[in-house]
DNA sequence: ATATTTGAGTCAATGACGCTGACCAAACCA
DNA sequence: TGGTTTGGTCAGCGTCATTGACTCAAATAT
C-alpha cells in the first residue's frame, strides 16, 4: 500500500492498482484464442476415438500421478461424480484406464494408466508438446518464466494448492497394485 | 537448424528443441487451472441469467469491434453459424445486441452492443479484471510481457491473423447506424 | 437478363460435458 | 451397532458444439 497511487494506469506494469481497459481485452483475446489452440491438437485426435477432452484431463493427471483415488481426481477437476462417472467408464471399459482398491482403505480405487492408456495419452502428450514447445523457444526462457508465473497468479488459491499437491517431489501412494478384477460396485443391479 | 543441437535439453528455455516432460506437464498444468479460473468468474454470473461463455465471447468481441459483421464474427469464434446462431438470437431478442444491415452490401448484419449490452459486458469485464489484474500484479510487468510473448505463440496463424485484425488500431468498418428496424429475413414464414 | 455465388438464417438430429437430486452398497470408525 | 465416508448408479436438465439440408435476398458474373 504505500507504493505510491497510480490509478491512471500507465504502460503495461508499472505498479498497477487496475489495468488499462485495452491491456484486459487483450488479456481475454490472448487466454481464448492461446488456450482454444493448445486444446485443439489433442481435441481432433480424441474426437477420432469417440472421446472429448475430459478423458484427455483424466488421462493427464493420472498420468501425472499414477494411484490417484476418485475422489482424489474429483478434487482435481472440480466436476461432479457423476461428470467424471462418465468419462471415467468408458475409459475403464476400454481399457486404458486401471482400478485398484486401495490397501489401507479398500473402499477407495487407485487409477492408473494400462499400457494403452499410457499409449494414448503419450500420444496426446506428444501433440501438445509441438505446440508448446514452438511457443516456448519463440519466446525465450524469460518469457517462459513470466508465462508461468502469470499462469499460476491466475487461479484461485484451491488451483494453487491442488498443483502443489500435483508436482509434489513424491507421494507415499499405493503403487497401483495391478489386481486384474474390477469388483467394482456392480453394472447391472 | 543453426542454433546448435542440444536434444537432451535442460533447464527452462536454453534453445530447445524440444521440452523435457515435466515442463511441458507443467505447462498443460497451468493451463488447465489457469483458464478454468479465468474464466469461472464471469460464467457465475452468466449462470443466473441463463447463458454461458459463448454469450460472453460474443459480448466480447462485440465490444472491441462493434459493426462487425455475422460472418466476421464467424470466423474469429471458428464455430458454425448455427453455433452462432443459438447465442446470437437469445441475444439480440434479449436486447443486449443490434443488427443494422450493412450499407455497401445489404445482405450483411452488423452486430453491436446495444446500452444493456454494454452494461452486461462491463459488469463480466470488471470481474475478470479483478482476477487479471491481481495475476500481473503479482507477477511484475515483464512476467507480463513473457505471458504474453508465450501466449500468442500458441496460436495457430489463423488466430495471430484474428488478432491482428482485432488488435488493428481501427478500421473504415459501417458505424453501426442505429437502424431501429431489425427488418431481418423472417423468423416465421 | 438470367444464372450463380454469397451472406444470413432456419429446421432437425446428434454428441460431449457439465449440473442437480435421489438413492444404494461397501467399508470404515466411534 | 449406528453413523460417516467413498464410490457408483439412475433419471433428467442445460450449454455448446457438430452435420446436413434447405430458404431467401442481395450481389455479382456471364
Amino acid at each position: 500500500m504505500s507504493e505510491g497511487a497510480d490509478t491512471r494506469g500507465g504502460a503495461a506494469g508499472r505498479n498497477l492498482l487496475f489495468l488499462r481497459e485495452e491491456e484486459l481485452r487483450l488479456a481475454q483475446d490472448l487466454l481464448f484464442f492461446g488456450y482454444r489452440d493448445f486444446t485443439a491438437g489433442p481435441d481432433a485426435i480424441l474426437a477420432e476415438m469417440g472421446m472429448g477432452r475430459a478423458h484427455h484431463r483424466v488421462l493427464h493427471f493420472l498420468g501425472r500421478r499414477p494411484g490417484l483415488t476418485v475422489g482424489e481426481l474429483l478434487s482435481i477437476l472440480a466436476i461432479t461424480k457423476q461428470s467424471l462417472s462418465r468419462v471415467l467408464t468408458p475409459l475403464v471399459e476400454g481399457g486404458f484406464v486401471a482400478q485398484a482398491p486401495g490397501r489401507a482403505d479398500r473402499r477407495q480405487r487407485h487409477l492408473s494408466l494400462t499400457p494403452a492408456g499410457e499409449a494414448l495419452e503419450r500420444r496426446l502428450f506428444e501433440r501438445q508438446r509441438e505446440t508448446v514447445t514452438r511457443a516456448y523457444r519463440e519466446a525465450g526462457p524469460v518469457a517462459v518464466e513470466g508465462f508461468r508465473h502469470v499462469m499460476r497468479g491466475l487461479m484461485e488459491p484451491e488451483a494453487r494448492r491442488a498443483m502443489e499437491r500435483l508436482g509434489a517431489p513424491d507421494r507415499p501412494s499405493v503403487r497401483a497394485v495391478p489386481l486384474g478384477k474390477p469388483g467394482l460396485g456392480g453394472k447391472a443391479p
